[in-house]
Formats: C-alpha cells, structure tokens, sequence
DNA sequence: GCCAACGTTGGC
DNA sequence: GCCAACGTTGGC
C-alpha cells in the first residue's frame, strides 16, 4: 500500500515523540521548522506513492493512482508511514476534506498525477501489529494513517523535473515554489503544501510544460 | 544499480 | 549530548 525547510528557526511543531515512546527517557532530535509555517493552518498536500512494484519483506508496495481508483468507494488507507514527521502530520493535521496532491515516486519520471481528499481523518495504522506486514512494528499505537479518496486526475501530468526547475527559479525570484517541501523535505512522503504552492502548481495543469524546464537541472 | 542525503540507533 | 555507523529513500 501506499508507502510509502526554511530560514528562521523556532521550535518543532512536533517533536516527535517522547511521551509515546515506552522507551522513554531517549533522546530525540528536535527538527526545526520555519515559525511561519508552524502558524499556518496547513489545508493541502502532497503524498507521495509508488506505482510500480517493488518487493519489501516479500511484499509488493505498489500503489499507484490506478490502484486508488480501483478501491472500493475509490478510497484507500494510506498505511505504511513509519517517519515521525509524517505521522504527525496523518494524525494531527490532515482534516477531512482537505486536498492532497498524489504523487508518484520510485518512477522513471516521477511526479504530480492527481488530486484526492482526505476523507478519514488520524487513525491507529493496524499494520503495525501484523507481523507479516513489511512495515510491522510490535510498539503499542505508534503510526497512524488517514483515508484518502481519489478526486481526479490532473489535466497533465506534473514531472518532479519541472518542479525542480521552477523552484531553482523560484529560489531567486521568490516565487511561490522557494520553499517546496519536495526540495527543502525530499524524503518525507507526506508533506505540508501552501495555499499559495497548492494554486500555483494548479496553474500549472493549464500551462504547457515549459520543454526547457523539463532538461533543466538534468 | 548507484549513491547522496538524511533519518535512526546506540556507544561512550 | 555527541557523533559514527548504519539503514532507507528516492532521484538519476
């Protein structure tokens, strides 16, 4: 199934997880995050999934847009998260109804492919508890997951390269792609958009990819 | 298939 | 609390 930062510095809007943690008394790293992000109530997406198979544990982790589409009411858990920051953000900030960019990774191009909702919000990941499941992790309540439902596809594909290029511009420029988490987060497979991220990669879908962008940073 | 970047673990 | 070793992600 699904498996699946700016300048100032304040403090973590989570820090991950002591109190959760059994094994307490650990130290955890504090991550830090921007104070303007951390104060911006957070209403879109971007969840990254693989649409090809590949085997973990003996088990494939396929799940791409197709395989969203075929579920029962188009709606899927998206299990399998196991990074703290993404689970902060499955169980504490993704709300019903908010809007997610589905995005393909682990693909010869990856990229932005279709637009869901989440439809169910923070819940206990039940595979933690299976232990066949590859991602089995015998810790009481520890990861959880949302619903996601399919919305429809977007009118083109958006590659990760485009994306690149913009950003590097936008880095420059200030323009509304500086600060993508796709670039400054790479590997969190659940990430914060801005609204302003969220309308300007919305442009996208009705401008033509720039061919350039597409070589650039390659 | 490679490997850089980065998250996690654990010794001290 | 530091940091080296290790594991994973994910673009290329």
């Amino acid at each position: 199934m699904p498996r699946k930062q700016p300048k100032k510095r304040g403090p973590v809007e989570i820090s991950e997880n002591v109190e959760n943690f059994p094994a307490a008394g650990k130290k955890v790293k504090v991550a830090t995050k921007a104070p303007d992000e951390e104060e911006e109530e957070i209403s879109h997406w971007l969840m990254k999934s693989e649409p090809e198979s590949r085997f973990e544990n003996g088990i494939d982790v396929k799940f791409g847009v197709e395989d969203l589409k075929e579920c029962p009411d188009q709606t899927a858990c998206w299990d399998g998260v196991r990074n703290y920051q993404a689970r902060n953000f499955l169980r504490d900030k993704m709300k019903k109804g908010h809007q997610v960019f589905f995005y393909h990774s682990n693909t010869k191009q990856p990229g932005i492919c279709a637009i869901c909702e989440v439809a169910k919000e923070g819940y206990v990941d039940h595979t933690q508890f299976d232990p066949k499941d590859p991602h089995y992790d015998k810790e009481e309540p520890r990861w959880y997951m949302v619903d996601v439902k399919f919305r429809r596809m977007t009118q083109r594909y958006i590659p990760l390269a485009e994306l690149k290029a913009l950003h590097g511009q936008h880095k420059q420029s200030g323009g509304a792609l500086r600060d993508l988490s796709l670039f400054t987060r790479a590997r969190l497979s659940v990430q914060p958009i801005s609204q302003e991220e969220w309308d300007f990669i919305l442009s996208l879908e009705t401008t033509p990819a720039k061919f350039e962008y597409l070589k650039a940073y390659r």
